[in-house]
DNA sequence: AAGTCATGTGACTCTATAGTCATATTTTAA
DNA sequence: TTAAAATATGACTATAGAGTCACATGACTT
C-alpha cells in the first residue's frame, strides 16, 4: 500500500508517476523493470520515490490493484445471478467480458499477463495464486449447478472441466490478439462462438448430431 | 554453439558445467540466471567458461538443443505415418509423449516452460517462435486431412481447432503435474482420456447422443 | 517572525552482474 | 629438451541495481 504522502500528491504528480510504472511494468517484470527508469520518467527523485512507496513492490502491488479494479469493472455485469441463467450465456458474457478487457486496457493486461507467466515468483503466490483458487472455484460451481440443472452431460467431471474451461478463457485472449495485446485479429463475436461451439458439443447434453 | 574446447573437455567435466547451468535455468529466467553462481557450482573459473562459451546465450542456446534433441526422443515414434492412424489416436499420443517427457525431464520441461512463458524475450522470438509455428502448422495439417477423411465435423475453422487443440497440449502438463513439474497427480491415461473425451463431442462428426 | 512538520533531493552504500585480459600452467609436437 | 599450441585462472572493468540518509526547501501554525 503507497503511503499517504502518494495520496497526498497532486492528482497530475500522480498519474504522471504511474504513468511511468505501467510503462516500465509493461515491458519488463518484475525484477527486470527498473524503479531508477520509473523515477527518470515520472520527473520525480529518488529520496521522493521512498516517500511514497515502500519499495518497489509497494508500487507494484498497486497497479496490480488497479489493475484488478479496473478488470472487475469489466466483469461484474457478466456475473449476475450466474446460477439463474445458461451455463454457456454465462461463460460466454465472461469471455466476452475478458476480451473487451484486453483490447481497452492492453497495458493492464500485459502487466497481468507477465506476472501470471511465472509461477514461480514469490509475487506470483503472494497476488495471484489465490485469485485463481477463488476463479477456478467460481467456474466449478457453474458447472456443478449447470450439471444438476442437466444443461451438461451427466458423466462429466466437475474438476476437470472446471479447469479446462478456466484455462481455455485464459487463453481466449491471446487466441484473439495474436499476443501483441494491442489489436485485435478476429472479430469477438466470431472468436466466441467458435470458442463455445466447440466447448457446447463436447459438454451439451445433446440429443442428435448437430452440424 | 559452444567452441571446440568444450566439446574436447573429459565428460565429467562436462557434465559437472551442463549439470550446474541446468540447476540454476532451472529456477531462474535467462536474464536472472547467474553466470557466475554456474562458475562457482561447476568448479571452473570465469575464464574457462569463456573459453567454451561464447556467452551466457550461447550456454543457454546449448541447453535449449539438448532439450529439443530430448523431446523428439519421445515425441517421433507417435509422429510416424500420421496422416494414416486415426486422427484422436495421434493426438492422444503425442500428447502421452509430451507428458511422459514432462514427467521424466523435469528440469528439460521447466526451462522450457519458463522460455516460452516470456513472449517478449527477444530469446523467444529467435528460439520458440519459429517452432511453435512449426509444430502448430503439423496441427493444422492434421485437422485439414481428418476433415478431409470425415473424421472430424465439416464446418469446424481449421486454424481456431488446431490452435485450440494446439493450446490444450501444452497445457495438458500443467493440467496433470499441479505446477511443480516433478510428480504427476493424476494417472496419464486418465487424463487423456478425459481430454480426448472432451475434444472429440466437440470436434467428431457424431451420429447420435453419447453419454 | 519563529518554530514545526511534511515533503523533496541526489550523492552515496552495498551488492551483483557479464564479460575481458595478462599471465600461468599444462599438453602436444618436433 | 625445447618450442609452440591449447587451456586455465582470477583480479579487474564497466555497468546497473535497490534502498538509505543527511540535508534542503516549502507550507502551515502559533
Amino acid at each position: 500500500m503507497p503511503k499517504d504522502t502518494f495520496y497526498n500528491l497532486p492528482q497530475e504528480k500522480r498519474e504522471r508517476i504511474i504513468e511511468a510504472a505501467l510503462m516500465e511494468f509493461e515491458d519488463n517484470s518484475f525484477d527486470q523493470a527498473s524503479t531508477n527508469k520509473i523515477i527518470e520518467q515520472s520527473g520525480i527523485s529518488k529520496g521522493s520515490f521512498y516517500q511514497y512507496f515502500e519499495d518497489k513492490k509497494d508500487l507494484y502491488k498497486h497497479l496490480i490493484q488497479l489493475m484488478v479494479e479496473a478488470k472487475l469493472k469489466y466483469i461484474t455485469p457478466a456475473m449476475q445471478n450466474p446460477f439463474n441463467h445458461d451455463f454457456f450465456e454465462v461463460i460466454h458474457d465472461m469471455n466476452e467480458a475478458g476480451l473487451k478487457f484486453a483490447v481497452d486496457q492492453p497495458r493492464f493486461l500485459k502487466i497481468g499477463s507477465r506476472l501470471m507467466q511465472d509461477k514461480n515468483h514469490v509475487l506470483y503466490r503472494e497476488i495471484i495464486a489465490e485469485n485463481q483458487d477463488r476463479a477456478f472455484e467460481a467456474y466449478r460451481a457453474l458447472v456443478k449447478n449447470a450439471m444438476d440443472r442437466g444443461e451438461l452431460r451427466q458423466d462429466l467431471d466437475v474438476d476437470f472441466t472446471a479447469r479446462t474451461i478456466f484455462i481455455m478463457s485464459s487463453e481466449i485472449v491471446t487466441f484473439a490478439t495474436n499476443g501483441s495485446f494491442e489489436t485485435l485479429t478476429e472479430d469477438i463475436t466470431e472468436i466466441l462462438d467458435k470458442l463455445m461451439n466447440l466447448l457446447a458439443y463436447g459438454i451439451k447434453k445433446t440429443e442428435g448430431k448437430n452440424d
